[in-house]
DNA sequence: GATTGATCATTA
DNA sequence: TAATGATCAATC
């Protein structure tokens, strides 16, 4: 029984809103969740407190995390500056049966229609239990911002398409990047080789680049 | 093994 | 010290 589920967009804003302020501590003791160590065993932690508490359905799905109002949730570990100190994981590539497949229906594109960003302490001289929840951002790209993820997205898809995964490197695209996403160097997955065959290699994610994220950030702060 | 949630930690 | 490539946990 979860102790909260937003029905409404102002809901889950509110909701969002409340927990500004708040540290991890205080989250995890109301919710009673034990607090790790660190997070070098449990990286997803934070994400999957602040997924609880305002009522995203936990676990692993193939959805976005409030499905009935087209919300993505992402936490976003911030500096002082409020400068974001990791990139942001967006879906898993897809590196078969990519015929056809075009910008507007992607995943990448799906994912960010629309976007509940949570900026969290993420500076790992701060002890986990005392980080604190920032305030939230409800973010849909601009024309601008969705024009930079197309065209490093159209690049990167090219190449795969062409039998190149394996060039590709995090080097690649402007602001959004592809990098392994495994849970070990071991996971294979199905891709094309350079002569069109099956080739087997590590799973890969596309992931928004800090100069990206910073951009929502500060825009943000502006308004 | 692949999905979700990400951060770690070595390299450059 | 930033960034890339590697990795952790829970779940299906």
């Amino acid at each position: 029984m979860p102790i909260f589920f937003p029905n409404s967009e102002q809901k889950l804003l509110h909701r969002a809103q409340l927990v500004a302020g708040y540290t991890f501590g205080e989250i995890a003791q109301y919710l009673n969740i034990p607090i790790p160590a660190d997070l070098s065993k449990q990286k997803g932690w934070v994400g999957n407190l602040i997924e609880i508490f305002l009522g995203a359905n936990a676990g692993s799905k193939a959805e976005r995390d409030f499905a009935n109002l087209g919300i993505e949730l992402k936490t976003i570990p911030v500096d002082k500056q409020g400068k974001p100190l990791e990139t942001t994981f967006v879906s898993v590539t897809p590196l078969m049966a990519n015929h056809g497949v075009i910008w507007e229906t992607s995943h990448v594109k799906y994912k960010l229609t629309k976007v509940l960003w949570i900026p969290i302490e993420g500076e790992r001289t701060i002890p986990l239990a005392d980080r604190k929840v920032g305030k939230p951002i409800l973010w849909t790209p601009t024309q601008e911002q969705e024009r930079q993820l197309k065209q490093d997205w159209e690049e990167l898809m090219d190449m795969i398409a062409l039998g190149q995964v394996e060039k590709i490197t995090a080097h690649y695209g402007t602001y959004l990047q592809l990098r392994p996403k495994a849970a070990n160097g071991q996971a294979l997955t199905e891709a094309i080789g350079e002569n069109g065959q099956i080739i087997l290699t590590r799973p890969r994610g596309f992931y928004l680049k800090k100069s990206f994220t910073m951009q929502i950030l500060d825009n943000a702060m502006k308004s």
